[in-house]
DNA sequence: GTAGGGTTAG
């Protein structure tokens, strides 16, 4: 495949029209194929799923069989008799669709004719929907409708409620009222509003007294159950009335189809979604931009590249154009499979074509070019933003702002939060907030910090946790500890709830507290959030306590710790036991850290290199970790152990702006070690030593630099 | 939001 225009842009079919008849069974093989063809660099994890015996349970024959067996499949028909009879007979004529999966045609929605007394009832209606009411005096205002509720009136009205309670409340009472039988667009009307209220529930008992009095339950009924039950994240309840509506013979039109089609996507059975895609294809059905829209997030969320490709290949082969929510969606796939290039053409691509980007075209961008790095692209896309009038709303704003935070862009930062000032529709909330206040902490500016969290309270914006821990943190480093006990109390009073961030926050500045006083201070709003963890630190501080106690309490602190904040926590109670001077504390703590998994790939070995990964440490555990590799290296010597050439440690450079180098710590450590280990040239971020040296070093150390 | 499906932030 040529490689002179961008791939998102060059999607050139490999195999000719799937329309063809030829063609129209072999999807699954076709997509294989394009994988095969098109990603030499990438494993074709498309087909692979389907090859895992892992996932065999959950295949879709598994899933599809009540399906398949019952009603998909032509049940007994002359035609399934006599392959029955005939079992050698396997040719099949291609040209012949196969049966259908769904109704080609999509289900027509009924005429409402004119209502001459609209008016009245319109006003009516928005009484209804502008007062608020108990159910009884909601029931007696009902009684003052100005026009009997026959079928047209009361329908009018129903449509017009806004509220799931009032809407539910409504069609119950033209229920009571006997003036008409009621209709399947009733109960398709009233579901819809309790949808909105996420009301599954209420919804379901709808069905089963639909069912009870046979009133024909149809498409659009069951599209409007499913969605809800998807949107309610109750995905069996999804599947359970999907197969209920082929059990009665109903066949779904595409709108129930991609709806399925979404929540088995969001269960995470792509083969499933792919093989109920393809049956369907077979059967002579073209999807829509939103089955390609389904198909592209699913994909994005797996983050399966090669799943995207198929979905812009199939649509250009059946000629169907994205329309501006498809390439949103490609977008945000493309940036979850890692391919900002490949996000820029197409967005280039969806521009030429005409479209022009909505606000949440300009949100994936962003996030993609800020995750990238790619300040010019996010700086240039904003110019152009501007300049084109393109949309934008607040989710853009903040999105924008956390760009500036990753990247360390202060005034570009202050100049987006001012136009947010400045707008109408993205005025700044709690996220803006947050991210200005990352911005300013992570550059130092404590003053410009205080000031935002001092004007919140002025714009009527709540702090949150998060901002509160960037403010934290941005206190501790310039050594504010009084404005951060009053910024940390303020906060809990004014209802922050502190999380291991925070505390992680607490316990990491009291790490770097050189004065008693402030290390005290701090450990009292850790205390507040966390005394489990201060009275752990005070127990680390008692040399009286041997280390299977420090073991068991270990533990406790630990698990009750979310999985992120674990490594952080070892990593601040360590530097505060060399703080303290507890060396062999820190490594009492490095070794139980080891143990419990939070420093995997610390050690990495090959016959020509031994190496020490400490880009995941502080300062204070890398030392640490170092001290201990030399402490090991020393007994290998000694026991005259086969060594490799090399010995590497690596520290990273820190791509943030603002990271301090933990680089130039690991340096004046090994100074202070005196240790041969001497930065690469080549390898930026890597301290490297040879064998003869690192020998030499450790047989002049009498008595060990570093105690063993 | 005038009976049903798909897309935005640590």
């Amino acid at each position: 495949m040529a490689r002179t225009v961008p791939a998102a842009v060059d999607l050139r079919c490999p195999l000719s029209n799937p329309l063809d008849p030829k063609n129209r069974n072999c999807l699954t093989a076709r997509r294989r194929f394009f994988v095969l063809c098109n990603s030499p660099e990438s494993p074709p994890r498309v087909s692979d799923r389907s090859s895992d015996p892992r996932r065999k349970n959950s295949s879709l024959s598994e899933q599809l069989k009540p399906l398949s067996t019952s009603t998909l499949s032509t049940p007994r028909t002359a035609e399934a008799h006599a392959l029955k009879s005939k079992p050698k007979s396997t040719w099949v004529n291609p040209a012949r669709p196969k049966r259908s999966v769904l109704n080609p045609n999509r289900q027509a929605r009924s005429q409402h004719s004119y209502n001459p007394r609209m008016r009245e009832l319109r006003l009516f209606a928005q009484k209804l929907n502008e007062g608020e009411f108990s159910e009884s005096s909601f029931l007696s205002v009902l009684e003052e409708i100005p026009h009997p509720p026959t079928r047209e009136n009361a329908l009018l009205i129903l449509n017009s409620l806004k509220s799931w309670q009032k809407a539910h409340l409504f069609f119950n009472w033209v229920k009571t009222q006997n003036s008409f039988p009621m209709e399947t667009i009733f109960y398709n009307v009233t579901m819809k509003s309790l949808r909105f209220g996420r009301q599954f529930q209420l919804i379901e008992e709808l069905a089963n007294e639909m069912i009870r009095d046979e009133i024909e339950l149809d498409n659009i009924t069951y599209s409007t159950i499913i969605t809800c039950a998807k949107r309610c994240y109750l995905f069996d309840k999804a599947v359970e009335w999907f197969e209920r509506m082929y059990k009665t013979g109903l066949m779904p039109d595409e709108v129930t189809y991609s709806a399925i089609l979404d929540v088995y996507a969001k269960l995470g059975k792509v083969e499933e979604v792919l093989s109920l895609y393809e049956r369907a294809r077979a059967s002579g059905w073209k999807p829509d931009p939103v089955a390609f829209s389904v198909l592209a997030k699913m994909f994005g969320e797996a983050g399966d590249y090669d799943g995207i490709r198929y979905v812009l290949e199939e649509m250009r082969a059946l000629g169907v154009k994205p329309n501006v929510v498809v390439y949103n969606t490609l977008l945000e796939a493309m940036g979850k499979a890692g391919k900002p290039g490949l996000a820029r053409s197409l967005f280039e691509e969806m521009v030429e074509s005409g479209l022009s980007p909505n606000e949440k075209t300009l949100t994936a961008l962003i996030k993609i070019y800020g995750k990238a790095r790619w300040s010019r692209d996010a700086l240039e896309l904003w110019e152009r933003m501007r300049f084109n009038g393109w949309p934008t709303d607040f989710i853009l704003y903040n999105t924008l702002l956390s760009m500036c935070a990753d990247l360390g862009l202060v005034e570009e930062a202050e100049r987006l939060f001012e136009d947010m000032k400045q707008s109408e529709n993205a005025q700044p909330d709690s996220w803006s907030y947050t991210a200005m206040l990352n911005i300013h902490g992570s550059d130092g500016n404590s003053d410009r910090a205080m000031e935002l969290f001092e004007e919140m309270p002025q714009f009527g914006v709540e702090l949150n946790v998060m901002g509160c821990t960037c403010l934290i943190q941005c206190l501790g480093k310039a050594g504010r500890v009084d404005d951060l006990v009053r910024v940390f109390d303020a906060s809990v009073n004014r209802g922050v709830q502190p999380d291991d961030r925070l505390c992680g926050c607490l316990l990491s500045v009291a790490s770097v507290c050189e004065d008693q006083d402030d290390f005290l201070k701090v450990l009292g709003c850790l205390n507040r959030a966390n005394s489990k963890l201060v009275n752990f630190v005070k127990l680390l501080q008692d040399e009286s306590v041997n280390f299977e106690k420090v073991t068991e309490e270990f533990k406790i602190v630990i698990s009750e710790t979310t999985v992120e904040a674990r490594r952080p926590f070892c990593n601040c109670l360590i530097d505060i036991c060399r703080n303290q001077n507890l060396h062999e504390r820190a490594h009492e703590l490095l070794y139980l850290g080891s143990v419990y998994g939070l420093y995997p790939g610390l050690h990495n070995k090959t016959a020509d290199e031994w190496s020490l990964d400490v880009r995941s440490l502080s300062v204070g555990a890398a030392q640490t970790a170092l001290e201990e590799w030399m402490r090991t290296l020393s007994r290998i010597v000694k026991r005259e152990e086969v060594l490799p050439q090399l010995f590497s440690a690596q520290t990273g450079t820190g791509t943030h702006k603002f990271s301090q180098g933990l680089a130039n710590a690991f340096a004046s450590h090994v100074s202070k070690l005196a240790a041969p280990f001497r930065q690469s040239e080549e390898r930026a971020g890597m301290f490297i030593a040879k064998r003869e040296d690192l020998v030499l070093w450790v047989q002049s150390q009498d008595p060990p630099a570093v105690t063993a």
